[in-house]
DNA sequence: TGCCAACCGGGGCGTGCGTTCCGTATCGTC
DNA sequence: GACGATACGGAACGCACGCCCCGGTTGGCA
């Protein structure tokens, strides 16, 4: 790869990961072009599609939240906690996180697998409702991740899902 | 007006009705017309815009649930779960409650104050935390409502946020 | 029944966006 | 320093959608 070709690259990825995170997945790609200081074509010839760009952008932070998921640990449903509030500041800041998960059915698939294996264990531990589903959860992770730009409180959010998850069910 | 102008706006109302209910705003207004069987023409005539048609499907059903928020009660706090049951309920069955918080800002505006009325007379009861706002509540339950229809079991999403909020604050 | 106003249909315009194409400039090698 | 491959920029395409316009049609009153 030629030098200047890198070059572009990074600042391609540095535009979207700075627009990604401010605004969302609709920011128009000819935005990012430009913030980048290069033509759309360019972008193109490093990303086949929008949604690659994207990916490149998101894919590993999620991958990293996700891998912190999976360490092991004595108090499951603290670690769970833990995890959606790692999500929750994640997404606090950049606008991208809640996207990620509409966007790439991979990322989906994965972080629906992580929190399955913590909201089981936690369940199992009898810490948390026990008619709540992964998929329950992914859905309300969302609704919350975007809500969070909307102008409510990030941390009452949170803490009002917490609660309501260590809650037992209504007859 | 003429017989088959009224006619014509009945059929408009009905095809928008049904095609908003399950698709939310985004469904082209060209598919409403075309269900509707009449040109987009002729739902121009009778509607100056489409957030306008949008309105006129939405409002009524709105503002009844608003009008229900405001009878007086002896229990706050169930009044308040109650009229969140009502909201999810709706959104439940019709794809556009979501879209109707968003797309008016006067619908909002009532909504919000529904809630806040609601709200501040749970709180007074101390049977809601004390940090939440009328903001809060509203973000979360557009997010709530637009994720219901994605797989979640929404009687668990409520009666999460529900317990959630009779929690107390964590320190 | 004839006439005029009201109304209808659908083709068309403007816009925004993702994506592609191609003439031109630039890099790296011989 | 010249040459070929590589990469660049931005104009242009296709598409989807909200919205408007106009030639033809229809309804209801005299």
């Amino acid at each position: 790869m030629r030098a200047d070709a890198a070059r572009n690259r990074e600042k391609v990825l540095d535009a979207a990961r700075e627009l990604f995170a401010a605004q969302g997945y609709e920011v128009p790609l000819d935005e990012i072009a430009v913030r980048a200081g290069v033509g759309p074509g360019t972008v193109y010839r490093h990303f086949p599609t929008k949604q690659a760009l994207f990916q490149a952008v998101t894919e590993a932070r999620v991958a990293a939240l996700i891998a912190s998921a999976n360490e092991p640990t004595d108090d499951p449903a603290a670690a769970l906690f833990a995890f959606l509030g790692r999500m929750a500041d994640e997404a606090e800041v950049k606008r991208d996180m809640s996207d990620a998960i509409t966007v790439s059915s991979d990322l989906r698939k994965n972080l629906h697998a992580a929190l399955d294996g913590l909201l089981t264990r936690a369940q199992e531990a009898g810490a948390v409702r026990a008619d709540v589903t992964a998929t329950d959860l992914v859905v309300l992770m969302k609704g919350m991740l975007q809500s969070m730009h909307e102008g409510a409180n990030p941390s009452v959010l949170l803490q009002i899902v917490v609660s309501g998850l260590q809650s037992s069910r209504k007859p």
